[in-house]
RNA sequence: GGAGAGGUGGCAGAGUGGUCUAAUGCGCACGCUUGGAAAGCGUGUGUAGGGAAACCUACCGAGGGUUCGAAUCCCUCCCUCUCCGCCA
């Protein structure tokens, strides 16, 4: 959610925003209504005002006399008014608010133009895509696969996207959850196992509720299953004032993630590219917004180095304006090359949201300089997502002979060097 | 799951229909005092919205209702605690 001062006071910079994310969104309609609000307002204000007046006057009067059921009756009338203007005001106020959750935030003027994927800035990377060797094949094709992923009982007893992991597979993706999180307490992220449901206040704070309801699942208690641990993770400190000292504050968890990506289709979906639940650890930043872009530099190096140490080809892309998303102010992905299918796939997608997020979740600090509460700026990424890692582990490092070479920096936690699909 | 008790400012805690603009205490900040400190004394100390400002308005777990008027009465929900039951 933008600030609605802003919105007032320079119309014309959300205007340029929404041209540069190439969204629609009418900015006038929004300012029609935040105009329609202040003036009512005004005057519900007004009204409560001659009432606490006339109330404190006959607090004074005896109960009984005269001029006290005067009062009465007069106020009957200032009641009826308040009454009916509050409800006008109530309804004015929801309008409101929805218009303006329909402003995305602006993008940050390093943000390149641009409306597709292909105009996405490449900026930067490590190792080079290998060409297909004879034996290379998508990894749901590799002779064996099935015994470590099993996609097909998954379907049985859940349903298609939930597979199993069994034997060599669970274990190299426990291996794959320690080495990243073990790398990540070592840069300075502190590690939270949250709740992996979450209520429709904490969800609605991080932008999946209103609109996008039909991504997740949903309990019969009105509990959703988390997406990604962002959404638990941010809401820690929903409506909190923190102490201006304790930011910049790094925390990292590992979750399931649950998404019905309902509209999927074709070979995106194939195997590990797409399931409905996934293995994620995510990185997460509160910081002072003065600081907020050297942060996710540096949250983009920390995922990177991942990579990096599991010694797997991928490259940074700076997203164009078109295709960033509507809450984040400046991300960049990390995309990994899946030598198999030769191509590449998303394995970490880091934002800044500058205050978007946090206006929305109300987390704030205590300025030191204005002795009042301002907002923070929230930052995350994927450090990093499971099943695309694996995947490209997988197509990269298998032999000639049938075995995938397991990096080496997880078989301290693998136990073996080579995955044999016995 | 059953029965009961609760939820008020940073914290403790009073307030059961009308200047509540929420007592009092603690904490915190500043000042006086002091060689310095403590104590003592004094002043101040929430969040949000509207307004150029003066100032006004809202907020006592959340949402509804009754009333001229609600922290206070009624309803629904959420959460916490105690006891019982069940259980990894």
């Amino acid at each position: 959610m933008l600030d609605p001062k802003l919105l007032r006071e320079s119309p014309d910079l959300v205007r340029a925003a929404i041209a540069k994310k190439h969204l629609d969104a009418d900015v006038d309609a929004v300012l029609a209504i935040d105009t329609t609000w202040r003036a009512q307002v005004t005057e519900v204000e007004h009204l409560r005002a001659t009432q606490k007046s006339a109330n404190t006057a006959m607090a004074a009067l005896p109960k009984g006399s005269p001029e006290f059921i005067a009062k009465v009756q007069e106020m009957k009338a200032v009641s009826a008014a308040v009454k009916a203007k509050e409800v006008e005001l109530k309804e004015t106020e929801l309008h409101w608010h929805a218009a303006l959750l329909t402003l995305p935030n602006l993008p940050h003027a390093t943000v390149p133009a641009g409306k597709t994927p292909e105009e996405n800035q490449v900026i930067g990377g490590h190792g080079t895509p290998v060409e297909a060797k004879p034996h290379a094949v998508a990894h749901w094709e590799i002779p064996g696969f099935e015994h470590l992923f099993d996609f097909g009982r998954g379907a049985k007893v859940t349903g298609a996207g939930f597979p199993f992991m069994i034997g060599e597979g669970a274990r190299l993706v426990r291996a794959l959850l320690n080495f990243f999180l073990n790398e990540n307490a070592k840069a300075g992220y502190v590690e939270v196992s949250p709740p992996i449901f979450v209520n429709a206040a904490s969800a609605t704070a991080t932008g999946q509720l209103p609109d996008k309801e039909g991504q997740m699942y949903e309990t019969l208690d009105k509990l959703y299953a988390v997406p990604t641990a962002e959404v638990p993770l941010t809401n820690f400190y929903r409506d909190e004032i923190l102490d201006e000292s304790t930011l910049p504050i790094y925390r990292c968890a590992y979750t399931p993630c649950f998404r019905r990506e309902a509209g999927s289709y074709g070979k995106d979906v194939r195997g590990l590219n797409r399931v409905h639940q996934f293995d994620k650890v995510e990185l997460l930043k509160w910081v002072h917004p003065s600081t907020s872009y050297e942060e996710l530099d540096k949250l983009r190096l920390d995922a990177e180095s991942l990579l990096q140490k599991l010694e797997l080809p991928y490259r940074v892309l700076l997203m164009c304006g078109g295709d960033m998303g509507f809450a984040q102010a400046k991300k960049y992905d990390l995309e990994v090359w899946a030598a198999g299918q030769q191509r590449w796939l998303e394995v970490s997608s880091c934002s800044n949201f500058e205050a978007f997020q946090a206006r929305r979740a109300q987390i704030r600090f205590r300025s030191q300089a204005s002795g009042k509460p301002e907002l923070v700026h929230t930052l995350n990424g994927s450090g990093l997502a499971i099943p695309r890692v694996l995947a490209a582990i997988l197509e990269n490092n298998l032999q000639a002979d049938g075995r995938v070479k397991v990096p080496a920096v997880l078989v301290p936690h693998f136990g073996q060097e080579y995955l044999s699909f016995g």
